[in-house]
DNA sequence: CGTGCTGTTGCTAG
DNA sequence: ACTAGCAACAGCAC
C-alpha cells in the first residue's frame, strides 16, 4: 500500500493497460469514499473517451482524457487490480473500469478494479487544464524523485522551524511523498536524528538527505517494479514491497549500522523508528 | 471478546 | 503563524 514508491509502480502498471486505450463503462459499487464521487462527471470525463496520459503527482494518480482528468488516491488502503471479470472480485471494491483495448480488438476484456477497505481513498476529477491549481494540488510541495534542488529547497524552507525534523519532511507543503515508513528509513540512512528541529540542520544535512531519501525511494521502486509488474493478480496484494527496511517496524532489534538496538517513539502521533547512537 | 495499533491528509483547536 | 491532534474506516495482532 501507499506510500510513494507504491504510487508510483501502480501508476506504471494502470499506465501499460490504459494509455492509448479508453474506459468503457464504469461501475461503482459505492460513492461515500473520503470525498463523495462525482458519477456524473466522471461518466462524462471517460465514456467513449481515449486515455491520453497516466501519471503521478504526489500520491495521486492521474488519468488524462481530452475532456478533463480523472484524480485517484489511494488512501491506506487502496489499491487497483486487473480482472477479466467485471464482478467484483474481493471485498470492498469500490469501482469496476472497463477497458477497451484499441490495439487489439480480439484481446479478452480486461476489467480495473478500484478496491480500498479502509475508504480513504479518493476517486474524483476535473475538467478545468490548469489543474496544478486545483485544491488537491496548489499547496504542495516539490517531488522528491525529481527535483535537482531538492536539499537548498528544504533547507530554505526549514529556517527557524522547531518542528521535528521527521514531522517537517512528512509535511506535502514542503516536500510530496514522504510517508512514515520512507520518513524513519531516510533519516535513519542520513544519520539525522528524527526529533531534531529542522531549523538546526545545516545545509550539509540536507543535502546528504536529498540523496538518502532520493536513494530510498528509488531502491523501493526498483524492488516493487518487479513484484508489481503484473497486477492482475491478486496476491499483489496490498502490502509493502519486499524492500529492506532497515529500522521501520524493527524496535528492540538491532541496528544494522552499529547494532544498538533500535528505538521507538510516538512523534506528532506516529511511530517512528531510529537509533540513538547513529542518528544525531 | 476487547483494545490498540496501522499506509494519508485536511481540518480544528491550542 | 506553527504545531499537535483528530477523524474517516476495516482489519489485524495480541
Amino acid at each position: 500500500m501507499p506510500e510513494l514508491p507504491e504510487v508510483e509502480c501502480l501508476t506504471r502498471a494502470v499506465r501499460q493497460t490504459l494509455e492509448g486505450n479508453s474506459v468503457g463503462e464504469v461501475v461503482f459499487f459505492r460513492t461515500n469514499l473520503r470525498t463523495k464521487i462525482p458519477v456524473q462527471a466522471f461518466t462524462r470525463l471517460f465514456r467513449n473517451q481515449m486515455v491520453t496520459k497516466v501519471t503521478r503527482r504526489s500520491k495521486y494518480m492521474l488519468w488524462e482524457t481530452s475532456k478533463g482528468t480523472g484524480i485517484f488516491h489511494l488512501g491506506m488502503s487502496g489499491n487497483m487490480l486487473l480482472f477479466d471479470s467485471p464482478e467484483p472480485q474481493l471485498k470492498h471494491t469500490h469501482a469496476v473500469f472497463k477497458v477497451i483495448n484499441q490495439q487489439d480488438p480480439n484481446a479478452p476484456t480486461q476489467y480495473l478494479h478500484f478496491i480500498d477497505p479502509r475508504r480513504f481513498g479518493i476517486i474524483d476529477c476535473s475538467e478545468r487544464q490548469d489543474l496544478a491549481k486545483h485544491a488537491y494540488f496548489r499547496n504542495l510541495g516539490p517531488e522528491p524523485l525529481t527535483n535537482d534542488a531538492l536539499g537548498m529547497h528544504l533547507f530554505a524552507k526549514s529556517r527557524r522551524k522547531s518542528q521535528p525534523i521527521k514531522s517537517f519532511l512528512m509535511d506535502a507543503k514542503n516536500v510530496v511523498g514522504i510517508g512514515n515508513i520512507y520518513a524513519s528509513e531516510a533519516l535513519f540512512r542520513a544519520k539525522i536524528h528524527p526529533v531534531r528541529k529542522a531549523g538546526s540542520l545545516t545545509k550539509k544535512d540536507f543535502s546528504n538527505l536529498e540523496c538518502e531519501i532520493k536513494q530510498t525511494l528509488q531502491e523501493a521502486i526498483a524492488s516493487g517494479g518487479t513484484t508489481f509488474r503484473d497486477f492482475r493478480n491478486a496476491d499483489s496484494n496490498p502490502g509493502y514491497f519486499a524492500v529492506q527496511l532497515r529500522v521501520y517496524g524493527r524496535s528492540k532489534e538491532l541496528c544494522p549500522r552499529c547494532g544498538h538496538k533500535i528505538l521507538q517513539k510516538k512523534i506528532a502521533g506516529r511511530s517512528t523508528f531510529f537509533c540513538k547512537s547513529c542518528q544525531h
